[in-house]
DNA sequence: CCCCGACCGGACACCGCTGTCCGGTTAGGT
DNA sequence: ACCTAACCGGACAGCGGTGTCCGGTCGGGG
């Protein structure tokens, strides 16, 4: 019978607390000093050592894709009933937050890419996004003339205006005048706290 | 009487000349491998040995800040008279043609960003901006309600979409798509070979 | 013509990161 | 209670980049 808190990290049980962990320590420390952190000081702050991290992710790439796996399954849950109320608009505010966690998130995807000839496993926002978005559009909440293309456009020019951003604290409000730029209809206020 | 060409790059007349050498080598191998290029291959691919290297540019910043230098003054060339025909589009274009030069720009962007705590070193683009604009706003040729700052946020956008293209080839037609979605007025033709 | 100061260049020591290897530890089955 | 298989962790060797140091080279001035 598993134990929900575990007292130590020894032992064959413990390999997938080890790998959340160290899941958890590479997002926060990707977050906080970029995606060139070394992955010593990744280990060191998931609390096992470097054998168990090169054992569970034989390379930097292998943890930035479990990474985006995570990120993806949260936002295939959310696309999944595309005739829920809100559907596509909690969907898009979650693709733009889940950008704004991270400026390594931008590095992350410029090198799986170049290291990874097929395009689908690190971009799937296409498919997630067509259901959500054709359902919004015959609502008449989202303009006709944007396309899933356009939406992927303006997702990668947010990675610029993010990247960019010399405060941090900035990144949020800048992002989102710049959706406002290019669509009103991409933008929210940050008042308006849910908008089901 | 200094020659043009000369036949060795000692002595104390070839100074100038391994400096620029070295900026061109340097433009070169960030464009080509990204900003992170070892120096060394900076100082071979100009064919100068390390020790120059160093003593010309104590750092890769300051390497970065001289080739920053270089398109400011080019850009600052463009907008000196604002009233030339076409001065505000010439200058908008060569802006963002600087940018797609090197995807490399952004981290040497950010990274000087990080390590000068004053902006203004490193962003001139308001200044060069601001009487261009103006004149063109004035002929009509540009909507009113786009301010210097919503030009510069549309900068920091094409960021985004360069260096997130995996196909370099890719590149200029993907940033003159995200421009006609900001507006129409900040993008162009290819095909005019100039709006003058 | 010679000398002197400045500059060049690459060898090299230092440093931090990577990835591996093996002794030590644990849980579960008998 | 013991045994075994799997897993943990950190020490360590290898590697590549940085920045320095000093012998060698050059050109202009006296």
């Amino acid at each position: 019978m598993p134990t929900t808190q575990r007292a130590t990290n020894r032992g064959p049980a413990a390999a997938g607390a080890n790998r959340r962990a160290l899941l958890d320590a590479a997002r926060r420390l990707f977050a906080e000093h970029g995606y060139e952190v070394p992955l010593s000081a990744v280990a060191r702050e998931a609390g096992v050592g470097q054998g168990s991290l090169y054992r569970h992710f034989p390379g930097r790439l292998d943890l930035a894709l479990a990474i985006f796996e995570d990120n993806y399954a949260e936002l295939e849950r959310l696309a999944a009933d595309p005739h829920a109320p809100g559907a596509f608009s909690q969907l898009w505010r979650r693709i733009i937050d889940q950008t704004l966690e991270s400026r390594a998130f931008v590095e992350m995807v410029v090198e799986a890419r170049r290291q990874l000839p097929d395009v689908k496993v690190v971009n799937r926002l296409p498919e997630i996004l067509e259901d959500p978005l054709r359902v919004a559009q015959a609502a008449g909440l989202i303009p006709r003339e944007l396309s899933v293309h356009d939406l992927i456009l303006a997702h990668r020019m947010i990675y610029g205006v993010i990247v960019t951003e010399t405060d941090p604290a900035l990144a949020r409000s800048s992002a989102l005048r710049a959706l406002a730029m290019v669509n009103p209809a991409l933008s929210w206020s940050d008042d308006e706290r849910d908008t089901a």
